[in-house]
DNA sequence: GCAATGACGCTCT
DNA sequence: CAGAGCGCCATTG
């Protein structure tokens, strides 16, 4: 049917969640990993605004989801990084000195 | 409808 | 490896 005409403001984060929905426990991807996968290649901003909308009471694993620096991307508050950080360590992902992550060991592959 | 903002990525230095 | 600048599109006011 017509439905597609009545997609809500937020429908292009749907598409966002539920590729970040799919990132296993101990494994983190990029921004701009989960836009191409999301079919918004090239706009990872998206994927950052998106999760900034990303309301409490929905189980999405926001905090897999880092820069493609492997760094936690600080937002208005700073505690929340820590938070990030927290959660990852406690899924088995490893921080160096620098508070980096090593992508070459815990990027996750959405082939599988 | 226009202007400004934003959890970024890539390239160059 | 680190830092700075430019580009991208969607959402908000």
């Amino acid at each position: 049917m017509s439905g597609s005409a009545a997609r809500p403001r937020a429908a292009s984060y749907e598409r966002i969640y539920a590729v970040v929905k799919r990132i296993p426990p101990g494994r983190v991807a990029t921004y701009g990993q989960i836009a191409a996968l999301a079919g918004r290649a090239g706009q990872p901003r998206q994927v950052g605004y998106a999760l900034h909308a990303l309301p409490e009471g929905r189980p999405i694993p926001w905090h897999r989801v880092i820069n493609a620096k492997g760094t936690i991307s600080q937002r208005g508050e700073r505690w929340v990084e820590k938070v990030q950080r927290a959660l990852l360590e406690r899924e088995g992902v490893a921080f160096d000195a620098k508070g980096r992550i090593d992508l070459r060991r815990h990027r996750w592959r959405a082939s599988g």
